[in-house]
RNA sequence: CGCGGAGUGGAGCAGCUAGGAAGCUCGUCGGGCUCAUAACCCGAAGGUCAUAGGUUCAAAUCCUGUCUCCGCAACCA
C-alpha cells in the first residue's frame, strides 16, 4: 500500500540579490501546505530554488568581480541559510546551473525544435547604426530611426521561437473546463481576457546577446532564454527525460504551482503551453497569491522599503513570523505589512492567547498537584461537551480550509479552540475548586481538559510554527510520536489521565511594542523613512549622495546646452496618465516638449510659466509624440515635483549658464 | 472608452460565487477574576456596508452609472 503523493512547488528565485521577505511569504506557505500534508499521510515533494542564468546575473558578477557562478554560490548559500532559520522543509533545492537540470533543458529544447515546436527565424528587425539600436517596424517614424531620424538598416537578428500561438485554444478549453487551474479565479479572469483571448504571438526563447545560460545544444551561439530554462525546473528536478525519472513518475504532475500574482502570467500561459507541446500532463493547479505590500505600496528596491526576513527572524523566531505571515494576510489578496501589525500579533495572539494559556494551564497543574501529576479521578462538568464540540467543529473546518490553501482562515479556526479554553477556565474556576479536598476530581477534570486541548492545539498549530509545538509537548508531558499524530485530535480524550506538567519557558513572551518599534526602525528603512517624511528632510544623507556624485569639469557641463523657455501651450498626451505635452517658445524657436508631469501640474497652469529647457538633448518619441528636449525639474524623496525657472524677468531662449 | 483589484463601526479585515435581521481581530469604555506572560473572562458604545439609480416581498450581496485608491500594461529624456 503506498501513500497518496503530493507536489508543491515554490518558484526559483533569482538571485540576484538577498530575498526579501515577499520571497520568504510563498516558500513559508509553501512548507505549511508541505508539513501539513505529511501530518495527513502524504509522500510529499516540497520543490523551491534559483533561477540563476540571464543577463543581470551576468551583470552583477562583473561589477563584483567574480565569475557568475561565483557570485550565485554566495546569494545561494545564503538563501540556504535563510530557509534553514524560517525551518523551510524543503525535499529539494534544485539550481538552474545544476548540471542535471541543464541537461534536460537542452534535451527539451531540442524536442521542441525537432517536432516543429521551436523554430529558427529572424527579427525583421531595423538597426540604426549610429544609435546602436533595434526598433520594430511600429516603431519607426516616417520609416527612420525615432531618435535621430536617420536611416535605418534592414538587420536580421536570428533567433529561436516557440509556437506559442498555437496552443492558445487549447490553453483557453483546458482553462474554462477546469476550473480551480487558475486561483484564485480572478486571476483567471485576467488571464483569459488580457492575454489568451486578444491573441498570443509566438515567444522568443533564445539569446545572443549574453552568454550566461544553457548553450542551445545545436547553435552554440544561441543562449535558452529563461522561459525554458526556469519553467522547466519543474520537471527537471524530478529528472524528467533522464533514465532516473522514478521521482517524475511518482510526482507529476504537480499538485499545485504557488507562485506570486506577477508570474501568473507565465505558469498558466508559457507553462501549460510548454507541456503541451511535450505532450505531458499539466499541473493540477497554479495558486497566484498577493503580495506584502508596504504603506499601501509595492515593496522594490527602488522604494528602499524592502523587509529583510533575516532580520525579522532574529528578533522574534522563525515561528512568530511564519505565523505573521500566514495568519494577517488572507491568502491571494494583498496584505500590509507593517512592523506594528507584526508586534501586535506576537502579543495578543502568540503571547496572550495560546502562550498564556500554555502557561497558566502548566502552572496549575502543578501547584494543585504534587510532583504536577493528575493523578486523582476525573470528574466531568457541564461545561466539558461544549468544548468538545468546538475543538470538533474547529478541526473539520481547518481541515477543508487548508485543502483550499486558506492559511489565514485555518489559523483562525485553531485560535477558536485557544480563545474557548482560556474561557473555560474562567468558568470552571480551578482556583475555586483547589481550595476545598473534595472537588479535587472535578479540579482534575477541568484540568485534563485544558491539557488534552493543548496537545490537539499543538499538533494543529505544526504546520504553521514547527517549534511550538515540541516547547507545549515538554510542559505537558507528551513525547512525540503516537501521542502527536494527525488524527489523534479526532479522538477526544486521547491524551493519558495521568499528565505529568512541568513549567518551562514563556513560549511566546509579550515584547515591549514601543521599545521594539523604535529599534525596528533603526534596523530598517522601512519605516524609518516614513516616520522621517512627516519631520525633517534628512541632511545627512544628502550630504553623503553628493559626496558619491562624479565630479565633471566646466567643459563636461558646457555640453548641455540650457536655454529660458516659456509655455505656450500644454495638453495631456492621450493614454498616458503621467505626460503632459507642451509647445515652448524658447527665442524665436518653438519646440514641442514632452513631460512626466501630469500628476503635478495641470495643462492650464503649466501655460505661461518659464522654465528651463535642455535643448541639446537628442530628440525623442515618447507615446508617440516627439519630444525635442526636456524641462528640468526638481523632485523629492517623497515624490513631490517642482520645475525649475528664473528667479526674476528673463527673455525666452536666454542661455543658462 | 486597455486589464484587474479595492472602497463595510477609530484601525485592519471577513461576508458578495448560490440575495433573507451586519461579523471577526485590535483599540476605547464599564464590569469580573486572580491560575497565568500588566494577562484572561463578561458586557457596552460605535457602521445610511464609497456614491446615485435599478431589479426584488427582501440588496453589503445582483444590474447600470459616477467618484476615489492600488496594481498590471504603456510611460516618467
Amino acid at each position: 500500500m503506498s501513500k497518496p503523493t503530493y507536489y508543491i512547488t515554490t518558484p526559483i528565485y533569482y538571485p540576484s540579490n538577498k530575498l526579501h521577505i515577499g520571497h520568504s511569504y510563498t516558500t513559508v506557505a509553501a512548507d505549511a501546505m508541505a508539513r501539513y500534508k505529511r501530518l495527513r499521510g502524504y509522500d510529499v515533494m516540497f520543490l523551491t530554488g534559483t533561477d540563476e542564468h540571464g543577463q543581470k546575473i551576468e551583470r552583477r558578477a562583473e561589477e563584483e568581480n567574480v565569475t557568475p557562478i561565483q557570485f550565485v554560490d554566495g546569494i545561494v548559500d545564503w538563501i540556504k541559510d535563510l530557509w534553514s532559520t524560517m525551518d523551510i522543509t524543503y525535499d529539494k533545492f534544485i539550481r538552474t546551473t545544476d548540471e542535471e537540470h541543464k541537461a534536460t533543458v537542452q534535451k527539451i529544447f531540442k524536442q521542441l525544435y525537432d517536432k516543429g515546436d521551436i523554430y529558427k527565424s529572424e527579427y525583421a528587425g531595423k538597426y540604426c547604426t549610429p544609435c546602436e539600436t533595434f526598433f520594430t517596424e511600429h516603431q519607426l517614424v516616417d520609416g527612420k530611426c525615432p531618435d535621430c531620424g536617420r536611416p535605418v538598416e534592414e538587420v536580421k537578428e536570428e533567433s529561436y521561437f516557440f509556437r506559442l500561438s498555437a496552443y492558445q485554444d487549447r490553453l483557453i478549453k483546458h482553462i474554462e473546463e477546469n476550473p480551480g487551474f487558475i486561483e484564485p479565479q480572478t486571476r483567471q479572469n485576467e488571464m483569459l481576457n488580457n492575454f489568451l483571448r486578444p491573441g498570443l504571438e509566438d515567444l522568443c526563447v533564445s539569446r545572443t546577446s549574453f552568454k550566461w545560460g544553457v548553450p542551445v545544444e545545436f547553435d552554440p551561439g544561441h543562449v535558452v532564454y529563461v522561459w525554458i530554462d526556469a519553467l522547466s525546473n519543474y520537471i527537471s528536478a524530478l529528472g524528467y527525460g533522464t533514465s532516473e525519472d522514478e521521482l517524475y513518475k511518482k510526482f507529476w504532475p504537480a499538485d499545485v504551482h504557488l507562485v506570486g500574482k506577477e508570474i501568473v502570467r507565465f505558469h498558466t500561459i508559457i507553462w501549460p503551453a510548454l507541456l503541451m507541446a511535450l505532450e505531458l500532463p499539466l499541473p493540477k493547479q497554479i495558486f497566484g497569491h498577493g503580495w506584502l505590500v508596504i504603506d499601501g505600496g509595492k515593496m522594490s528596491k527602488s522604494k528602499g522599503n524592502v523587509v529583510d526576513p533575516s532580520v525579522l527572524v532574529g528578533r522574534y523566531g522563525s515561528d512568530a513570523i511564519r505565523y505573521f505571515l500566514l495568519r494577517e494576510i488572507a491568502f491571494g489578496q494583498d496584505g500590509n505589512f507593517t512592523n506594528e501589525a507584526l508586534i501586535s500579533r506576537i502579543n495578543s495572539d502568540l503571547a496572550n492567547d495560546i502562550g498564556n494559556l500554555a502557561s497558566r494551564t502548566v502552572a496549575m497543574i502543578e501547584k494543585y498537584f504534587d510532583g504536577g501529576v493528575l493523578q486523582a479521578e476525573h470528574e466531568g462538568n457541564e461545561f466539558d461537551a461544549q468544548v468538545q464540540a468546538v475543538v470538533a467543529e474547529s478541526i473539520a473546518k481547518v481541515e477543508v480550509n487548508m485543502e483550499k490553501l486558506f492559511f489565514n482562515n485555518a489559523l483562525e479556526d485553531i485560535w477558536v479552540i485557544i480563545r474557548r479554553l482560556n474561557k473555560y477556565i474562567d468558568e470552571t474556576m480551578p482556583w475555586v475548586l483547589a481550595k476545598d479536598e473534595e472537588n479535587k476530581a472535578k479540579l482534575a477534570g477541568v484540568l485534563y481538559t485544558l491539557a488534552e486541548g493543548l496537545r490537539i492545539i499543538s499538533i494543529m498549530v505544526e504546520p504553521f510554527m514547527p517549534q511550538t509545538p515540541e516547547k507545549i509537548w515538554e510542559q505537558i508531558g507528551v513525547q512525540r510520536g503516537e501521542l502527536t499524530a494527525w488524527d489523534t485530535i479526532h479522538i477526544w480524550g486521547t491524551l493519558p489521565k495521568s499528565v505529568t506538567a512541568k513549567k518551562g519557558i514563556n513560549i511566546f513572551p509579550r515584547i515591549d511594542k514601543e521599545k521594539e518599534l523604535a529599534a525596528l526602525e533603526a534596523t530598517m528603512p522601512v519605516v524609518a523613512k516614513a516616520e522621517e517624511k512627516k519631520e525633517e528632510p534628512k541632511k545627512v544623507k544628502e550630504v553623503k549622495e553628493i559626496k558619491e556624485v562624479e565630479m565633471i569639469t566646466i567643459d563636461d557641463f558646457a555640453k548641455v546646452e540650457l536655454k529660458i523657455g516659456e509655455v505656450i501651450e500644454c495638453d495631456r498626451v492621450p493614454k498616458a496618465d503621467k505626460l503632459l505635452v507642451s509647445k515652448i517658445k524658447i527665442g524665436e524657436e518653438v519646440r514641442q516638449i514632452v513631460s512626466g508631469i501630469a500628476a503635478y501640474y495641470t495643462p492650464e497652469e503649466f501655460v505661461g510659466k518659464k522654465v528651463v529647457v535642455v535643448t541639446n538633448l537628442k530628440p525623442v518619441k515618447l507615446r508617440g509624440i516627439m519630444s525635442e528636449g526636456m524641462v528640468l525639474c526638481a523632485s523629492d524623496d517623497a515624490g513631490n515635483l517642482v520645475a525649475v525657472g528664473p528667479l526674476g524677468e528673463m527673455v525666452s531662449g536666454a542661455l543658462v549658464k
